[in-house]
Parts: structure tokens; sequence; C-alpha cells
DNA sequence: CGGTCTCATTGATCTGAGTCAACGCAGCGA
DNA sequence: TCGCTGCGTTGACTCAGATCAATGAGACCG
């Protein structure tokens, strides 16, 4: 028996490695950018656990205790915020690779719900350990900063698009942005399922969920787009971004 | 000569401890919480310098290198942002106390513009040297990621103000915000200065300087606050909060 | 396989905010 | 002092998107 435990070990360790950071298809999007061997295997290390979570649980509510921040190793996110009147508000998707939990570390509990929209996987990253770890590896100091600046800079993004774009150019953002995310890990980039509904999507870009389904089918009629449900094919990408770029003549 | 410069550098250096970080009045709001004197003194060295803005003086603008963040020692700012076709959206106003220049950090120049509403002083952080600091002194590390954090879960209020809000609401949202931030320097929370022209401010609430106009004269109206150009009395702070809690109702 | 449930589409109507335009006011410089 | 300029206010009209309502399309399940 105890032979047979101690024999099984390795295996298992074996197993524990093969889906750590090193080999992580998320690798090159997620914290460990430019580390050395050593560095990685430290890294590794930090990583607690890994969580997995079937479609619609939450990964975190609102007011839950922080302590760790996540990296979605498969899967898809959205992350919302409810009112004191009790509206409730997306404020990001997110998917392979992206960190999620920053927004608790102000005030050591999360601000938003974070909700899977499919079966997914994250890694579990204690807080404590990451800030202890990035004290002697500079790199991943730096590249944690950069993490939560690009989030911020995120943000202003969709700021800028909630107070000046108008309807159908807000989809148009929206469907490039999840375009270039999905060619950024080596999918089509004009062929994709939506994971959000359109409520939820409408929600994200401030419009009603017929607004969002209006569009859609507008830029259908256009032919710049094929959407049958949640699954869409772009049709016309330089389209798209010309949408964006010729905004203000309308 | 020589001599007469020597006996004048402790004068000096002392005219900028005077200014430094122990005894600056937005300390409690910027970075240096809970440091020891020893560890405020080593921040104190990290601060490059003091830099002085006239009123519409940039900051840094979109695209200028990062190399600092910027603490504001006294004055306001607001920053925003230019899109491809043009336009221009505020993506906040900053008042002392507050870090300026996060955005920068992820793609090393600065996403953008920030610029002084009245004459100003900032603190400028060489970003590397915080860095550096930060591997050393824990408890600046925690207090510079919960500042970065804050501003995240910030721009989510943002977001949702701007996705779910009706005019009058963001008004209501954006004066409530200021009371509040003015009340924890200090200064009167139902009486104070708009920095900001009805246009910036329509810009940063996603409204046109029309409708920011209106949404102030009917606030008016209602005998909720009293409005002369850029002076605002809040005459009754509880029916304003009301406004939010209540918004579903509409 | 029919019933139910959730999500999506489309049409008709309404309305809040945008647009256009006129006017007022304060500060500034000649 | 006057006229200019930038900012703010107010009114009349328009329209994009919200609201209300009906119908359709899958997915799931007993």
């Amino acid at each position: 028996m105890k032979v047979a435990n101690v024999s099984q070990a390795p295996a298992v360790k074996l197993h524990v490695l093969k889906d750590a950071c090193a080999q992580c298809s998320a690798r090159e999007l997620c914290l460990p950018l430019g580390l050395t061997d050593e560095e990685l295997q430290r890294l590794d290390d930090l990583v607690g656990s890994r969580q997995k979570l079937k479609r619609g649980e939450h990964l975190y509510r609102y007011g839950d205790h922080f302590s760790a921040i996540y990296a979605i190793k498969v899967g898809f996110f959205k992350t919302d915020v409810i009112t004191e009147d009790g509206r409730d508000h997306v404020t990001g998707f997110q998917m392979n690779g992206e960190i999620l939990g920053m927004d608790g570390i102000s005030g050591d509990s999360y601000t938003c719900n974070a909700i899977a929209l499919e079966d997914s996987e994250v890694c579990v990253i204690p807080f404590a350990d990451l800030e202890h770890l990035s004290t002697t590896v500079p790199t991943l100091q730096r590249h944690f900063h950069r993490v939560m600046s690009r989030e911020i800079v995120r943000d202003h993004g969709i700021m800028m698009l909630l107070g000046t774009l108008r309807a159908e150019e807000r989809l148009v953002a929206f469907l490039l942005n999840l375009s270039q995310r999905y060619a950024a890990r080596g999918y089509s980039p004009t062929e994709f399922h939506l994971r959000a509904t359109r409520d939820e999507i409408g929600s994200y870009l401030g419009l009603k969920l017929e607004t969002v389904s209006r569009a859609l089918s507008q830029l259908q009629d256009s032919g710049l787009i094929l959407v049958q449900q949640k699954y869409i094919r772009i049709t016309a990408l330089d389209g798209l971004k010309k949408m964006l770029q010729h905004a203000q003549a309308c």
C-alpha cells in the first residue's frame, strides 16, 4: 500500500506539472512573460491550485473576502456590478489568459461578481504570495503592474465607447475587440460563438437587448457580418473597421 | 562664489524637505500610507522633483514616453482620450492626493492626456525607482497595488454610470462623488467650485453640454442644489442621495 | 414527442436626450 | 469704453434608442 502510493506520487506530480504555467497555452497572455525557467518554476509553485467551474457558477461574488486573483486557463467569464437600486451592469468579458479579481485588491473584498459563461478552469494565485514573490522576481512585478495598467487602459476604452459611440458603432467595437482577442489566441478572428446573451452584451454596451439584436441584424443586412443566434461570422473585417474610423461623419 | 553655494545647499535641502511627503497635506490619500518614518524618508528621496503647471498646461500627452507617475500635490486635472476619428472623451477628473499616469505602465507610453484645470503642482515619482523601492518596502508595494486597484474599481463605477443611469442621475452621481472627495480632504462637501466646463463634464458623463446645463437647472428648480456658473451649493444632500437609491422607480 | 423555458427577432409607438439656434453674461484686451 | 470671445442658459424641433408587445427558434426534460 505505502509502496504503491510512493511509486505513484511522481506520476501525480508529473500530471500537475503538465498543467502548469510552463505548458499552459494561455501562458503568453497571462503573467509569466519573459521569465527564466527557474522563475517560471517558482511561479508554478505559487499557483496554489486550479479550480473548475460549470457554466453559470460564480468564481467570486461581490463582497467576498479577497485573497487571490485568478488566471483563466480555459473558458469565458463575465463580471458584473449590482447598483444599490438593483440594476446590474456587466463590466467585462474575460477569456483565457486574462486575469480576474484585481478589483478586490483595494478593499480586501471583491467589488463585482465573476460568473463563468461556459465550463471553465482558472488558476488560483494567492495574492499575498504573488506580492511576496514579485519582490524577488522583478520581471514578475513589472509584468503584474502592466497587467493592472492594461486593465485601466481597457476600461478607459470602454468608457469612451459608452460615452461617445452610437448603438451600431458600439456593437462593431465589441465585435472587433472579440475578433482581435480570438486572433491573439490563435483562433479565427472572423468566426466565433458569442458566449453571452443579447441581454448581457446590451448591459455591457449600455444598450437594451432589442437594440443589440436590431444592430446585429442591421450589420448583417449591410453584408458585413453573418449572424445565426450566438454564431457570428465577420464577412467584411475592413468594412467594420472603417465604420469606427469614419464614425464622426454621422 | 563656491563657498556661498555650499553654505546655501542645506537651506535648499531644508526647503525641499518642508514640501516633502512627511509634511504634505495630501499624504493620507497619496502613496505613503502607514509607512514608518524611515520608509517615509526613503519615499521622500524617491520623489524626484515637483512640477508646477499653469491652468491649461499638459502634464503629459497621449503617446509620450512613460517613465513616471505623478501624485497631485495641489490642483485639479482632467484626463482625456482622443479617438481615431477625432472625438475626445474625458475619462476622469483628479484632485490633490490622487495619482496620475498609471495608464502609461502597460505600454511604456501614456494612453491619454492629462491637463491641469487650474494652477497645480505634482510630485514626480520615477516609476522604475518606485518599483525598485517597493521590493524592499512591502507596505509601499501593497499600497501601490491598492491605488491601482482603486482606479479599476472607480472605472467600473463610471462604466455603470454611463451604461445605466439617466442624464439627471449621472449629474447627481457626479456631484455626490465630488462632494465626497472634497469632504475627504477637509473641504466643504456642500459648497465648491466646478473646475471643469459644462462641455468637459458632459464628455465625462456621456452627455452634451446643453443636457448638463439643463440637468443642473432642473436640480436647482427641485430645490436640491444652487448653481451659479461654476459655483455649486448642495442644499439637500440627502435628497440627492435618495435620487440614486430610488432610481429604478423611474 | 409535446410542453416548457430561455433567448432572439421584429414591429409599433413613445420619449429622453441630441441638435440647432438665439441670447446672456463675464472677462479681457485694445 | 467698446467690442470680442468663450462659456452658459434656454427654447423648439428631431431622432436614436427605449419600451411594449407579439412571435419564433432552440434546448431540455419527463
